[in-house]
DNA sequence: CTATTCATGTTATTAAAATAACATTTGCGT
DNA sequence: ACGCAAATGTTATTTTAATAACATGAATAG
């Protein structure tokens, strides 16, 4: 009797790959064991399942983080980002066709949506369609294709085609890094495709960032600051960039909306 | 002061929208009121939401869905399933190009693909990817398109070229209506297009069905019995799948594989 | 064959969450 | 202004989950 420990975890982490919860009292039935013996091989598995008022479940998933995590700074940046959402969703407009970008920035907007009568939203990111699919009133157009899961994202040489094909009112842009000269940058290179497409065929482009990006540059380039027409970002950043632009000729300068 | 509950919900519920958890003390801090007045909302909310170990989500999440409700007959149909796909699970080879079908049939079958070293999942299906997006050992494609709730899948024309495109080794259908003489259906008239063209393309094709779709005939027919090189269902279903084939000259028989 | 160890079961204890009961505030009509 | 009623806050109680402690039984080494 050596492994029976382990042949337990597999059984459960099996049981919940598929997504779901389980009763402790039903990991038990399954297993053969006492409740006990579960809590005890889930405590020795180090971090691949947790227990939440009772019921088993796959720790790690994004679903079950916490929106503010009181052990770090206390909801500076959870906070920030749903302000900055706050502030981008009042650009939306009823009927509206979407491109929502990938990543965590622009999750709290979707929290926006559920307001109005009717919208069409295309994203190429999973976690983002997960919360969109939810909202009775959002259309969803998802582009597939071949999943990255560092970036929730799907990557496909069809998506420009298809982007091109849809007829987008306002896109949603977001990126890792900002800078005045060098432009905007993100960390995937597939993430380039779907971003460009959507910055070529929306009608408005708008980019939400949050301070921390400025004068960032990441591995994949994307757009220069003046393809967007609206930067959704806070005080401090805007300033800035109102200094970098302050620069340029009167024509080129594009909105900077300040948040706080 | 009348909906002050309502808006609560509301900036609760945008909140969660984007898919975590709030720790209670949370909620309350961020609607500026005592713990006990969130759970009182929560509860006339009738349902939107729920508490879990102290923590509100979304209520309905899939998510969070109990893989066997004791409520229900005493995991009868839940272990069904799970049988079943352990049993089609046993035709996956090493390195194999999965296709996956959408409803929930097929879920368990994603807990089954932890245990390969390297496998390809194609699906069109949400639930199925968010599932599979997990495993670290499955590259994932998603054939993306409109999105149907009723059947987390997706639509698209561009499915048949997508998929003729992917070399696809075996071909896990389910469906809601078999009939020996009819063919096999299902509810949704969009699974059609990429049920056939993953027939029509795949090495391999397996059936997997309970019990309980047999002699039942649905909106949507997609295939005759005979296109599938293997149906894994239950005895009974195999018994009766078996007898009407008899009556078929020997060639057209297909492998039916009884679980019970 | 027996002592020891490990895995598990059982029971007791503690901590935490859900509920209930009661107190307080606030808004509003008379 | 007064009093009523709704809404919220506070405290107490019950229930439930999590932890700890102890007991049992099988497996193995000496």
């Amino acid at each position: 009797m050596k492994g029976q420990s382990a042949i337990r975890l597999a059984r459960l982490q099996q049981a919940l790959a598929s997504g779901g919860t389980l009763r402790l009292a039903d990991a038990a039935r399954l297993c053969g064991v006492s409740q006990m013996t579960i809590r005890r091989d889930v405590a020795a598995s180090g971090g691949t399942m947790t227990f939440l008022g009772g019921r088993l479940m796959m720790a790690g998933d994004p679903q079950f983080a916490p929106l503010y995590d009181l052990d770090e700074q206390k909801g500076s940046h959870p906070l920030a980002k749903q302000r900055l959402c706050q502030r981008a969703a009042s650009f939306i407009d009823e009927g509206d066709s979407l491109f929502i970008d990938c990543g965590t920035t622009l999750m709290p907007l979707v929290g926006a949506l559920g307001n109005f009568e009717q919208l069409t939203v295309v994203t190429y990111a999973l976690n983002v369609a997960n919360a969109v699919g939810h909202l009775a009133n959002v259309r969803l157009v998802l582009l597939g294709g071949l999943f990255h899961a560092s970036s929730s994202s799907f990557e496909s040489d069809a998506m420009p085609a298809a982007i091109s094909r849809l007829g987008i009112n306002k896109a949603f842009i977001s990126a890792a890094g900002i800078h005045p000269e060098k432009g905007v940058s993100c960390f995937h290179f597939h993430e380039v495709v779907p971003k460009r497409a959507a910055i070529a065929s929306a009608g408005q482009r708008i980019l939400v960032t949050d301070g921390s990006k400025l004068g960032v540059i990441r591995p994949a380039f994307f757009a220069d600051l003046d393809q967007f027409d609206i930067i959704v970002t806070d005080a401090e950043t805007g300033r800035q960039l109102d200094e970098a632009q302050s620069m340029q000729s009167h024509e080129d300068r594009i909105k900077v909306v300040l948040k706080y």
